[in-house]
DNA sequence: CGTAGTCGATTACAGACGTAGACGATAAGA
DNA sequence: TCTTATCGTCTACGTCTGTAATCGACTACG
């Protein structure tokens, strides 16, 4: 039951999000030429991936003729976000400077990240009101 | 090639490794205590996570009488920084201002948080000598 | 020395996941 | 119209995960 979007997207799965969140709305074989070489899928797992997202109900579908065309239903930026979020509570105990600290100690950090963060910084901080 | 520890750590068994970073060795009791009740198990799910973390090569045993004392044989450093990178690979594609910018952008920063960055920051550029 | 409690090991089982074959319906080309 | 290339659905199956019961061995109490 629960027919709400709150079931989790697996690996596999979030690869065929990502072929949709590039471009839609796409058929099932258009999907599969997008991700399954990269993969090494055949065309059934694709398919089988886009009925569970379906099930899942991160994904919709429009009939055209015989087939589906499968578009996202959930914004990139919302699952990035959630899946971040998830991280950053289960590690970090939700504080994304614990993250950002771990990044920083573990050299994980390189020096154009260094300046894109403070630049991020800075804006955040001056052009706030909004 | 040797028997690394190269399986990945589950999220039930990742509050099992909490309590053994935060304490160890303990028993498969002590461990129980520790983690059970705030997750609702029983203290048998808690040996079977044991068991499979043993299997994992992640803790180790050592036997004292006729128990175990089981310890933690990655540290907990270790494993923040893989998932954090899986993550950043898997979502950002690999570059953690992008992590740091989504986060800012979902409003997900607090203004502690972004005193915190700026100085780390700051720190790793200037006094990076050790 | 016998009995009860405890320990690790073994077994269980349902649901999620990765991967895919088979099948019936059908649109499009010959 | 007949055939064929596709489509989506159903079924399959091994592994991993969450959650746990059971069992044989051993310890400690009486």
């Amino acid at each position: 039951m629960a027919e709400e979007p709150g079931d989790r997207i697996s690996e596999a799965e979030h690869a065929v999000m990502e072929a949709l969140w590039a471009r839609h709305p796409l058929t099932a074989g258009e999907v599969a030429d997008a991700v399954a070489p990269a993969r090494g899928w055949g065309l059934a797992t694709v398919k089988t991936l886009l009925s569970r997202l379906v099930a899942k109900q991160v994904i919709g579908t429009q009939p055209q003729g015989k087939r589906f065309l499968y578009t996202p239903l959930v914004a990139r930026q919302d699952y990035l976000g959630g899946e971040s979020r998830r991280l950053v509570d289960r590690l970090f105990g939700g504080s994304a400077a614990g993250l950002f600290a771990h990044l920083a100690e573990a050299e994980a950090l390189s020096a154009s990240d260094l300046d894109e963060i403070e630049a991020l910084v800075k804006q955040i901080r001056g052009g706030e009101g909004q």
